[in-house]
RNA sequence: GGUGAGAUGGCUGAGUGGUCGAAAGCACUGGUCUUGAAAACCAGCAAGGGUUUAUAGCCCUUCUAGAGUUCAAAUCUCUAUCUCACCGCCA
């Protein structure tokens, strides 16, 4: 069962979620879904009458046993029962596979104050942070800066070990990979009131159907194939962290949930054809630092202006310019109801490249896990509200020192905050 | 990897075919009592779904998960997962 929008919605009110799922271009058969829930009801009302018939019968048969009497007569009556149960149930079960097929497609409903557009080209900048530099040399790319520092970023190696998509790092270029992680999350943990988490890197089916990349999106991921389990390399340290709610109620006093986590995230980049090939822009592992929020329902909008500062944060820190934009209907993700994108200044590239992407889930996720809090007010479980944020891809961060701050004898200088997690070293090469 | 024992409500823990959604205790909530509190006593207290204006009633489902036997399954059978203990191995 993957529900992933209130299934009342498509119930009640199908002409105004309709008219929703079209700003983000997903068409609703709403007919089609009218007719399916027609049936249903009447099938599911059958079933559970039939349910109850049977249930009424076999306690009377218990208690005529018990009182010594003949049940022969009363087991005749219910030899048919079980045959029309069966039946009931299999027309039922149709209907709600059916609904369920259309339903899983359905994206979240995207939040008011999203703009309209079709693209990427229509999301709306709304913050620029810091200036690019002026070079009076000819700026190298990340890939000839990393190579010049002691063949610090090997694309051949990576190559020769795994395939293309993979690098390996060395020396000065390892440890400042290394430095960026710590700084991150040390920032996170100690000025923005997260709890470091370590958490598995490969994760079981049903947590990937709780953050929603099951089932429509298992071709972006990476699988095992053992005998016995099926395990999958964690696209975004938000499956684990976010699915540590599921099917749980916590109490309304614990919330909000803060976790962040630093891990590798691996992805197949099967839909990316064959875009940013060079470099370490795209990759099937990278390591990222997570933020993960889980509030009450009311919070979610503050909260994600909260979590997307955080990711700023560190841009500033490093002292890197960046512009942050909301992503628009038709640029949004599956699972979203609002999104910002960060993207760092590239001078190789003389453009602003994502680097961080935030997002309120709303009770989307939370729905498919079932992930609840117990209101104070109400004594109910009600669903939460998930959020996340990079802060930040580690690899992306990299590569924008590498080329802000390349000098023009091929050394990198190393941004101030850096230094205390670079041995205080002020440039690598 | 081997052998054995387990998995029950927020927690502990009864329950081996029938009125069990599930004893009891703890925790929690409300009440009585009290100047107040505690104690004591009384009462309530799972989740999901359907129907519904309803967080009222009524009904269905759920005792790790999935399949099976049966008129009837927490209870019997099979499979999987997880936990614990001991042995082996190992960072």
């Amino acid at each position: 069962m993957n529900k992933m929008l209130d299934p009342k919605l498509f119930r009640n009110d199908i002409e105004a979620t309709a008219a929703q799922l079209a700003k983000r271009g997903f068409s609703l058969d709403t007919a089609l879904l009218i007719d399916l829930e027609e049936q249903r009801k009447a099938f599911q009302i059958k079933t559970q009458e039939l349910q109850n018939q049977r249930n009424t019968r076999s306690k009377s048969i218990g208690q005529a046993k018990a009182r010594g009497e003949d049940i022969q007569p009363l087991l005749a009556e219910v030899s048919q029962l079980g045959a029309d149960l069966d039946a009931a149930k299999t027309e039922q079960d149709d209907v709600l596979a059916k609904i369920d097929d259309i339903l899983s497609a359905v994206p979240n409903l995207i939040d008011h104050s999203v703009p309209d557009g079709a693209s990427e080209d229509d999301n709306v900048e709304i913050k620029r942070w810091g200036t690019p530099r002026i070079f009076d040399f000819e700026v190298k790319d990340h890939v000839d800066v990393g190579a010049g520092i002691g063949n610090g970023l090997d694309f051949e190696s990576g190559a020769k070990l795994a395939g293309t998509r993979f690098a390996v790092l060395r020396g000065q270029i390892a440890k400042m990979h290394r430095a960026l992680a710590q700084l991150m999350l040390d920032v996170h943990t100690e000025e923005h009131g997260y709890q470091e988490m370590y958490v598995p890197y490969l994760v079981n089916q049903d947590s990937l159907y709780g953050t929603g990349q099951l089932p429509k999106f298992g071709e972006d991921l990476f699988h095992t194939d053992l005998s016995n389990k099926k395990f999958s390399l964690i696209p975004t340290a938000e499956v684990p962290l976010t699915n540590l709610l599921r099917n749980e109620i916590v109490e309304e006093t614990e919330l909000p949930i803060k976790m962040c986590a630093h891990t590798p995230c691996f992805r197949s980049e099967a839909g990316s054809g064959g875009r940013d090939i060079r470099g370490l822009i795209r990759q099937h592992q990278f390591d990222k630092v997570e933020m993960v929020q889980i509030v009450k329902p009311e919070d979610s909008f503050t909260a994600l202006e909260a979590l997307t500062g955080h990711a700023e944060k560190i841009l500033e820190r490093l002292e890197l310019p960046y512009r942050t934009v909301i992503l628009c209907t038709g640029d949004i993700g599956f699972s979203a109801t609002k999104t910002f994108d960060i993207e760092v200044w590239l001078p190789a590239q003389n453009t602003y490249r994502e680097i961080s992407s935030c997002s309120n889930m709303g009770d989307f996720q939370a729905r498919r896990m079932q992930a609840r809090f117990r209101s104070t007010e109400t004594k109910r479980p009600e669903l939460l509200h998930t959020l996340n944020g990079s802060g930040l891809a580690v690899g992306r961060t990299l590569v924008a020192i590498l080329e802000n701050y390349q000098q023009a004898d091929g050394s990198v200088k190393i941004p101030t905050a850096l230094q205390p997690y670079m041995n205080g070293l002020t440039q690598i090469g």
